[in-house]
RNA sequence: GGGCCGUUAGCUCAAUUGGCAGAGCAACUGACUCUUAAUCAGUAGGUUGAAGGUUCGAUUCCUUCACGGCUCACCA
């Protein structure tokens, strides 16, 4: 033992210790009486002298956080993660036997005890241990006691360390959890019905993404992930079911950063016979309630912000590119936004990205979110979007070029997606046939064709309105977490070595 | 993909101009029957991310690679 300065090898003597002992080194089941939150809201409120008077004996179990020695006797700090709770163990209680197995006890392992409920003599609940049972031996050890593992990486990868050292990390999957039940009360109470529709598709379409590819042996055919909700969700509209909503996860083939997941977690509802008008009302209602029931409240802070729930803002897209040009360079005038040449002269003098092939509603929505996007802290709605990059939308009555589509920006960051959806199945078509022509212009993230959908929208789908909202990004902005990895379990890495 | 930065003990971090690789916690041994960052005495723990190079000598300087972080681009 004295050469075993290893520390894994320590710990594998300390299991075959117990076997030698005679101890299931990995027992089936522990029975406890009360979980350690149970412990909490039991004594917590009860006095010294009340418990000494009636020694209730719990019997509890978790895993051992710190441990504080003193020869024959000791105190060891168990947790379930969501509560702590100090045990006391004296030899003369738990014999010379039991005590042996104490003095196996490492930090990490997960043990049960029973006996009586009692204060110390600085008042903290404690069980006065008149039995301890080994029920799991930490082979590989915890991080340090207050520095705590903050190394990223090891964190993401090792993400059970992390829920273990770390009690924030849980708070804020318990959050997520939360967000997504008011989620599914919120619709549910308006009769939308949950459904789930392909992750395998022929045809990779509803949004402007790359996909995933893979392969399907016994049909010997190539198939995507699918990269949004959307089509399939309105050939349910289309059969009748008139409010649909599907929360699942989609899959992008770009880049990752602390805005991006290759999988994500997308809601996308849709609602027949309403148009784009009647979501922001929905929206802003839902999100609203969804904020303060997460957080307690409708003033929420996020970074160095307090994001104002009471306080939405609508603007058109046009409306933003003026309300926030920079005041350096030169502010267009409202005809420069509808000219080609104009407004390749505007990307350039605020460092817009564009392609030459971009048309008029390309450009403007470079300028859009060049100039406005990340300036969009507080709850904003930016609606009337380029007919040019929305090609599953209705066009507004009166222009042809400009789409019922609106935008929620919270926090810099594009939380929802909602539209009046096209069910025109000839301008669908035609729509369809325009993004082929800018795929075969190298537009890799151009929308492709999907003849089953035109035949659906041909049997005749009601006027509809449909709307994606981001969970993760959502999270994000209620938990106040800058990277999408806070809110995501397991985020891709790069596989080790 | 581009730029910048990082990688040293299980964890958190040091190491002066290129000159013997260290501390705290964790671990091990001993003392200690109300401690809670327990205390006290002692011990052990390293291929400094990997491979090359420069040098009498490299954690330190150079090159390449791996992984990560931030950021820009793309995207939601």
């Amino acid at each position: 033992m004295e050469n075993q300065t290893n520390l894994p090898e320590q710990r594998h003597f300390k299991l075959s210790e117990l076997k030698r002992l005679g101890y299931d080194p990995y027992p089936r089941k522990f029975d406890y009486s009360h979980t350690l939150g149970q412990i909490r809201t039991t004594f917590d409120g009860r006095s010294a002298s009340d418990l000494e008077e009636k020694k209730e004996v719990v019997r509890v179990c978790g895993r051992i956080m710190s441990m504080r020695p003193q020869g024959k006797a000791g105190f060891v700090d168990i947790s379930d993660g969501n509560n702590r709770l100090q045990l006391y163990i004296r030899r003369d209680k738990v014999g010379p036997e039991n005590f042996e197995l104490f003095r196996l006890f490492d930090i990490g392992d997960i043990i049960g005890a029973e006996g009586p409920i009692f204060r110390t003599r600085t008042s903290e609940l404690t069980v006065a241990a008149v039995c301890v049972h080994h029920l799991a031996k930490n082979l590989l050890p915890l991080p340090e006691k207050w520095h705590g593992l903050t190394d990223i990486e090891t964190r993401l990868r090792r993400r059970y360390v992390d829920l273990i050292v770390n009690p924030d990390v849980r708070a804020v999957f318990v959050k997520r959890n939360r967000i997504i039940r008011e989620i599914r009360n919120f619709l549910d109470e308006r009769d939308y019905l949950e459904v789930e529709t392909p992750v395998l598709q022929t045809v990779a379409g509803g949004a402007l993404a790359r996909p995933f590819q893979t392969h399907h042996n016994a049909l010997d055919i190539n198939l995507y992930l699918r990269i949004a909700l959307e089509l399939y969700l309105k050939r349910l509209i289309v059969g009748g079911i008139p409010r649909v909503y599907e929360l699942s996860r989609i899959f992008r083939n770009e880049g990752i950063s602390t805005h991006h997941n290759p999988e994500f977690t997308m809601l996308e509802f849709y609602q027949a016979y309403s148009d784009y008008k009647d979501l922001m009302e929905l929206t802003q209602e839902m999100i609203t309630r969804i904020a303060e029931k997460v957080t307690g409240s409708r003033q929420v802070k996020y970074r160095d912000h307090v994001l104002d729930f009471d306080n939405w803002q609508r603007m058109t897209m046009i409306e933003a590119i003026f309300r926030f040009w920079p005041d350096s360079v030169t502010k267009p005038e409202e005809k420069d936004l509808a000219d080609v040449e104009s407004l390749r002269a505007l990307a350039k003098s605020v460092h817009a990205p564009f392609e030459l092939s971009d048309g008029p509603g390309k450009l403007c929505a470079s300028l859009f979110e060049t100039v406005a996007e990340d300036r969009l802290i507080q709850p904003t709605i930016i609606y009337d979007y380029p007919a040019e990059t929305s090609p599953l939308s209705k066009t507004k009555p009166d222009d042809p070029d400009t789409v019922e589509r609106f935008e929620l920006y919270i926090a810099g960051m594009e939380i929802a997606n909602a539209y009046s959806e096209l069910n025109d199945p000839a301008e669908q078509k035609a729509r369809f046939e325009a993004q082929l022509a800018a795929r075969d212009r190298g537009d890799e993230e151009a929308h492709a064709m999907d003849e089953d959908y035109i035949r659906a929208l041909s049997y005749g789908m009601p006027p509809t309105a449909g709307e994606g909202i981001g969970i993760d990004r959502l999270t994000m902005v209620l938990t106040d977490s800058s990277s999408i990895r806070d809110v995501i379990l397991f985020p891709l890495l790069r596989p080790e070595q």
